[in-house]
DNA sequence: CAAATCCGTCAACGTTTCTTGATTCGCCCA
DNA sequence: TGGGCGAATCAAGAAACGTTGACGGATTTG
């Protein structure tokens, strides 16, 4: 356990958080939650054009958040419950209760 | 239980994953788990410019991620473990797990 | 094969975000 | 009261981001 668990690495958190941090994406996420969706279901759902949410699915994709599985014509795109696992792990050792000293610990200046 | 507690603002959300999406950010939400500390600390602790470190503050104090606190001429930063609850708990809202149909249940273009 | 449909990619543009250095504000102490 | 120190704020520029419309690739259907 060399370098124990506690520090993920930062440049993945901020690339999860980053790809959650625009409310369309947010969007996504919220009707993928319900299952599969294929593209053009979306962008009746969020009334978006369909170049803009392949932009906002690509980030979400690239950040490991979804899945996209062809059938026929139709893309259809769904969760990864690996990468909100991760996220669930990773939010839980940013929060302040995780670890704490004993107050006084750290001098000022 | 009018709207049920399934989404929750959506603007909020974004806002409290903009907040975590860098790593500057980040950086300083991991020193202060262990406890308060002042500008001119993290400014050693992360090789960054006061300025920058100021700019990076605001943006996590505006999320409400930290609080400050005046002591003389030096203010301390905390976390705020309040907000790190409502973020634990909008990321179980986005967890795919949480709410689930039965497959099939939504229909192609 | 040709037409239609679904969707990813690209270039261009405006907007937002981040960094840097200079300045200002607040507080303490001699 | 004046000087020194910690920290916020400001303006300017660079970089990253999101939107739009045009285009091209893949697939099905007539």
């Amino acid at each position: 356990m060399a370098t124990a668990a506690a520090a993920p690495d930062p440049s993945r958190a901020a690339e999860l958080f980053h790809a959650l941090s625009d409310e369309t994406r947010l969007g996504i996420v919220r009707r993928l939650q319900n299952g599969e969706q294929c593209v053009c279901n979306l962008t009746d759902l969020l009334d978006a054009a369909q170049s803009r949410l392949s932009f906002h699915l690509r980030v979400l994709k690239d950040a490991g958040l979804v899945h996209d599985r062809r059938e026929g014509r139709w893309i259809h795109y769904h969760l990864s419950r690996k990468a909100f696992s991760e996220l669930e792990a990773l939010v839980g050792d940013l929060t302040p209760t995780s670890r704490r000293l004993t107050v006084r610990e750290v001098s000022c200046c």
